[in-house]
Parts: structure tokens; C-alpha cells; sequence
DNA sequence: TAGATTGTTAATCGATTAACAATC
DNA sequence: TAGATTGTTAATCGATTAACAATC
């Protein structure tokens, strides 16, 4: 298997993005400069990316089918393959990811909802049923799912974490603010919104002070 | 100003939570290995980081002051500085985070949502007002609302955030699942989702196919 | 043909890691 | 003292950028 590095990875679902957008308006084909000037990167960047998923060669002066790459991309990052997802924490915000639209066209599915408030248990959120704790394995088994959603407050993270993995979880999306430990044969993947803010911030002080 | 790369800037605040963690549980100090051997870095990477922000040093074989640390870290990264921010686009995302608990400690207060939604205009969202997108301008004078939350859908992302930053937004916190691009005197962080999940996606496949 | 764009190979840059003397 | 941990300096590694011949 290829190597790819994060950033790497981080910039597919961008560029698939947009090339989805210039399929809707009408472009056949997309060259790396245009790309990179749309979204503030280098050509360069950009063409060394799509070779290394590419198994087709763009062509001089024209550049790159734009349905063949989409297509390239697609398949690359999964968004073919309809993975089913189970969320922990049905709170605001994974009420909120249980509500949001996006994930079926990245490849995903919420197929159930996990939390320890009795209130909870037994509701539909976007008709999909909120189940207690203990049944995390057996669900796990069932629909084969292979991501597990972690939307749970930070104290409770780890133990939740460490839960999900005995119960079978493989591949941890943690959207709680704090780092959890997992066994070397699980990922785990943070979005963690401190460290993109710390980066907006730091930013944006830089600019007023260079004003 | 000293420079820092994004990968370190991300890291501080995960520093900063588990040094939270360290001072509640009753440490006082605290050394490179014990964060490095928790958190999953190199010890060296952590001294760096940490020297690069502090200006006192660290000292052998006790390591250095959690409450200084936490201090300098929470200054470094303006929890201290309680910013004001405005969101727009209070969807089931946009009332999450309306209604997410950690901004505060991390020194943003969300003061108002926006919306086009004239069902929405008028009403309390965690008790903070929901306003017309025309209100927007006189919004970022009044409270001086240096951050814009963007939490709209990704068809209008651009043309929202032109609008915001011609009512005068300079930094905008962008979690609609699109780039959008900005002038050269405006900040954008991106909460990507898309990417995030590619990263967990391919290392997980990776897992799979290893075994 | 001329020119835009490609893929490849080399150079540069920056970040991480390693080595090690200093010191509490 | 001995040992853990520090800060600094050098080496390594990897990613990005630059250069350029190939080609549609």
C-alpha cells in the first residue's frame, strides 16, 4: 500500500470537492493549475497528489478528465463503499452529527445512537433509534459497523473509549475535546476544535499586528 | 513575533487539557517524559514546544511548574482573552455549538446567531439572540466580535462569507464541508470534517489489511 | 508550430529526532 | 554522588518547491 501523509490525506476530500463543483457547472476537464489557484495551493502539490492516486495519466495542454478523477477519488477515500457508523454521546452536538446531511456522501452511515440517559434510550434521533450502552456489541456485530462516532463529554472520554474498544470497536472518531489512549490495533482520528482554533487565533494576531 | 507552524500551534491546547487534567488529579510539576509517554509524542518535541512558549525554563530532574505552565499556555493561546464571536447559520450543527460548553474556557463567548430563516430570526438559542443576516455589520461593531462561526451549508459558504467579510469580519472559523477563499487581510480556519474522516479511513483500512 | 500542461528528477526547506553536555 | 531531566546543537527525515524535458 501507497504511502500517504496526513496533509496529504486531509487535501483529497478538498480537492474532490471542488472538482465536484466544477462538474456542476459544466467542465469536462480540470487542470493542476487551476485547481491550485481556486484553492490556495501550489501546482506542483497538486499534480504530485493526483499521480499518486491515479492510475491514469493527465494529459499536456488539456489536463485531467474530470468524471475519471472524481470517480479515482471516490473510490480512494471511500465515499463508494457505505460504511455503517455508530455515535456515543447523543448530546448537541452528536444530535447534531446525527442530523448531518454530508456524511452519506463521504461514504458513511449513522445507523444508531448511544447514550447512558434513560430519557434518551428508546427515542428516534432522525429516525434512527438511541440505544443504551450495552448494547454497543452487539450492534457493533450487527451492522457491521466500523466506525465508532465519540461525541461524549471529556471526562468521560477514556472510559467511553475504553468501553467501545472491548465491545469491538476498530476506528474511533473522537470529537470530545481531549486526548484518549487506544491499543495499537485500533485508530483513532480527533477533531479536536481547541487546535484549529489555536490556529485561527494565533493567526489572527499575527495580522493585526502587522498592521 | 516568534514563528509557529500549525502542527505546533495544534498541539498546545492538548498540552494545555492534559495539564488540566495533571493539576486536578494533584501534581504540581511535571516533566517531557510523563506528557510525551501520554499524549504520544517525543519527549524531545514536547521540551521544544513547551521552550518555545515559556520564558522560564524548565528545570532538571523536576521538570517545570504545572500552574506556570497551564498560566503561560492559557495566555499563549488566549483563554484569557474572552473574545467575543458571532455564528452564522444556526442549523442543527450551528445550535451545537451555540450550545457547546467548552468555547468559554477556551476564551470565546458566542454572543449571537444568524440566520436567513425568518422562523428562526427573533428566538433564543441558549439564551443568546438569533438576528438577521442584516444585522450582521452593526453586530461585529457592537461587540467587537473578532470571530466569525460559519456553520452554513456548503452551497452558500462562499456567498455568506463575502458578506461577512464585507461587514467587516476578519477571522472566520469555516465549518461548512467547502473552501471558500478570502481576502489577504482575513483569516480562515477550516473544521473539516471530510478530512478528518480521510485520515481515520485510511488508517483504518491500513489496520485491516496489515492483519 | 507554439504554448500550456504534464510527469520526473533534483534542490530546498522545515520539522522532527538524536546526541550530549549541563545541572538540580 | 548518581540519575533524571533539562536545553542546545547537529543529524535526519520527509514534504514542498523548483527546474526542465516531454508531449498533446
Amino acid at each position: 500500500m501507497k504511502k500517504y501523509s496526513k496533509n496529504q490525506l486531509q487535501r483529497y476530500p478538498i480537492y474532490l470537492k471542488y472538482l465536484r463543483q466544477l462538474k456542476e457547472q459544466g467542465h469536462t476537464s480540470v487542470s493542476s493549475p487551476l485547481i491550485a489557484k481556486e484553492l490556495g495551493y501550489s501546482e506542483e502539490q497538486i499534480r504530485k497528489d493526483l499521480q499518486l492516486v491515479s492510475n491514469e495519466a493527465g494529459r499536456p495542454k488539456k489536463g485531467r478528465n474530470i468524471d475519471k478523477l472524481i470517480e479515482t477519488l471516490e473510490n480512494f477515500l471511500g465515499y463508494s463503499s457505505q460504511a455503517n457508523a455508530l455515535l456515543i454521546g447523543v448530546g448537541h452536538l452528536g444530535n447534531a452529527l446525527m442530523n448531518y446531511p454530508f456524511f452519506e456522501e463521504m461514504g458513511i452511515k449513522i445507523v444508531a445512537g448511544f447514550d447512558s440517559d434513560k430519557e434518551k434510550i428508546g427515542s428516534l434521533v432522525n429516525e434512527k433509534p438511541i440505544l443504551a450502552m450495552e448494547e454497543l456489541s452487539r450492534s457493533i456485530k450487527e451492522y457491521k459497523a466500523n466506525i465508532i462516532i465519540l461525541t461524549v463529554p471529556a471526562n468521560v472520554a477514556q472510559n467511553v473509549t475504553d468501553f467501545a474498544v472491548k465491545a469491538g470497536a476498530r476506528a474511533i472518531w473522537n470529537f470530545a475535546p481531549i486526548h484518549v489512549n487506544v491499543p495499537g490495533d485500533v485508530v483513532i482520528e480527533d477533531v479536536n476544535m481547541a487546535s484549529s482554533l489555536a490556529v485561527l487565533w494565533h493567526r489572527y494576531l499575527n495580522l493585526k499586528n502587522i498592521d
